[in-house]
DNA sequence: CGGTATCCTTTCGGATACTG
DNA sequence: CAGTATCCGAAAGGATACCG
């Protein structure tokens, strides 16, 4: 697959380390916003650097929006997803769906709301 | 995520590189079978060892099957996708719409059919 | 024909320290 | 608070040669 096709861009994408995990993340509950410390907080393990990377990533692909408030200090930033952002939520679900379908033996997908799975509300 | 949720594994898997190549090479005329060098000549630019890798791999996942004919020299094998396999096909495709929505500017998926896209029959 | 084996480069991602 | 800078090891993947 050419690497300038977008099919083959999101399939990149999507396997990435952490990226599933922040788009999950800004999806709980719905138009969500979340800071740049609440989502380190809440997501176990990822350091700094790959989140500010992701976030980058998912900005400059347009599926995250953010915004600044500067107006006092110290600096706030703000992240949530955008219609693009929401909609490619519908990737995952389809990825969830496929794995409960044929890969039933796994013990963290087999129970509709594994407590550890961060797909658990999709 | 974690490593062990089939859902992070089914994401790091599609985006690994030739995976989605391979799947939809097999998936051309559904139940398509083909020899090893026939996906490595219509693979361009795959190597012996990254075919024979993906492929061990899309087996040891249960998405491809391998058949040996090893009656005669020398031995033939023969891939193709099972049920899992060609179910996957619409993740691919569901990435593919998403693609369509929302990188329209992006001129190999604008045309419904860019010959050089290998999601072409999706 | 259908792969392996080997080597090598490049990229990814983790750890940690530091800054406006 | 919201990152950046630096360093480093691990893993991915390409090139090429070889084998049953």
């Amino acid at each position: 697959m050419d690497e300038s096709c977008t099919v083959y861009q999101a399939a990149d994408f999507i396997g990435r380390r952490w990226t599933a995990l922040i788009l999950l993340e800004l999806y709980k509950g719905e138009s969500m916003t979340r800071r740049y410390s609440e989502l380190k907080k809440r997501i176990p393990g990822i350091t700094p650097k790959m989140l500010s990377m992701r976030l980058r990533e998912l900005e400059r692909e347009g599926l995250v929006k953010k915004t600044v408030d500067a107006s006092e200090f110290p600096v706030k930033s703000s992240y949530s997803l955008t219609k693009s952002g929401k909609d490619f939520i519908k990737i995952i679900k389809v990825l969830k769906n496929w794995a409960l379908t044929w890969k039933l033996d796994n013990k963290l997908c087999k129970n509709a709301e594994c407590g550890k799975c961060p797909a658990d509300n999709l």
